[in-house]
DNA sequence: GACCAGGCACATC
DNA sequence: GATGTGCATGGT
């Protein structure tokens, strides 16, 4: 039996998937906007908000600042959870000009645990949420755990059943080399498998990585 | 019609 | 700390 490191398992992986091409976002904010948005909501209806808010002309944080929330509400309706959401992306927009004179790039100077911190003290960014600002649009080193990697680890016995986010995360961060791409791609390419073959009532049999190529000797660690 | 989707906050025990 | 619930649209 070989033993597979985290690294070689994501080689499988992008050698059978390719690039991702991760976060699907023209800019930071398209990017934060996205994160907010797609929390528990499938990836085609976020595209519809985000869509909404550009033919709007919303799509920066200025003009969302200035923006009714019930107006902003109706503009992100497809996404799901609308009111909600209106709400959190005004929280982001509302502590990004109280805190950081509405610029993100005042947030690109401070670190990251602190910066962390920060999004998490925001009502409506979660561990996720706050993760996936922190990589995708803001560059960080930070590993995203989401459902997919969650049910994919524990199919594959990564994990203990009861692992929380922060376990999770510990596993890919110290285990892997602190790159930002590579955790960009890696969590893209978890998804993406989750997508293809680990639904939530699926058994392991159709699961994941035993489909692909050269990889029934895994064995994690 | 049931299930699912790149969560989170809040109430309750 | 663990568990349950509300939030909602749109595709399969």
């Amino acid at each position: 039996m070989t033993r597979k490191t985290l690294t070689e398992i994501y080689q499988l992986l992008f050698d059978h998937f390719g690039a991702q091409h991760w976060w699907p976002g023209e800019t930071p904010f398209e990017i934060i906007t996205g994160a907010i948005l797609t929390q528990n909501t499938n990836w085609a209806n976020v595209e519809k908000a985000i869509t909404n808010l550009k033919s709007a002309g919303h799509l920066s944080p200025k003009q969302l600042y200035h923006l009714d929330l019930s107006q902003l509400a109706e503009l992100i309706r497809p996404a799901g959870y609308y009111n909600i959401k209106a709400k959190r992306l005004k929280n982001f927009i509302n502590w990004l000009f109280e805190n950081h004179d509405g610029e993100l790039k005042n947030l690109y100077c401070i670190d990251t645990d602190q910066l962390r911190a920060e999004l998490l003290a925001v009502k409506g960014i979660g561990r996720e949420t706050a993760d996936s600002i922190l990589l995708y649009a803001l560059g960080r080193p930070v590993f995203v755990v989401d459902a997919y990697t969650a049910r994919i680890t524990l199919r594959h016995s990564l994990i203990e059943p009861d692992a929380h986010y922060e376990q999770l995360r510990e596993l890919f961060e110290s285990n892997l080399p602190q790159d930002t791409q590579l955790f960009n791609e890696y969590h893209a390419l978890l998804v993406r498998l989750g997508k293809e073959f680990c639904r939530p009532k699926a058994k392991c049999a159709c699961c994941p990585l035993e489909k692909l190529p050269h990889t029934l000797d895994i064995e994690y660690f």
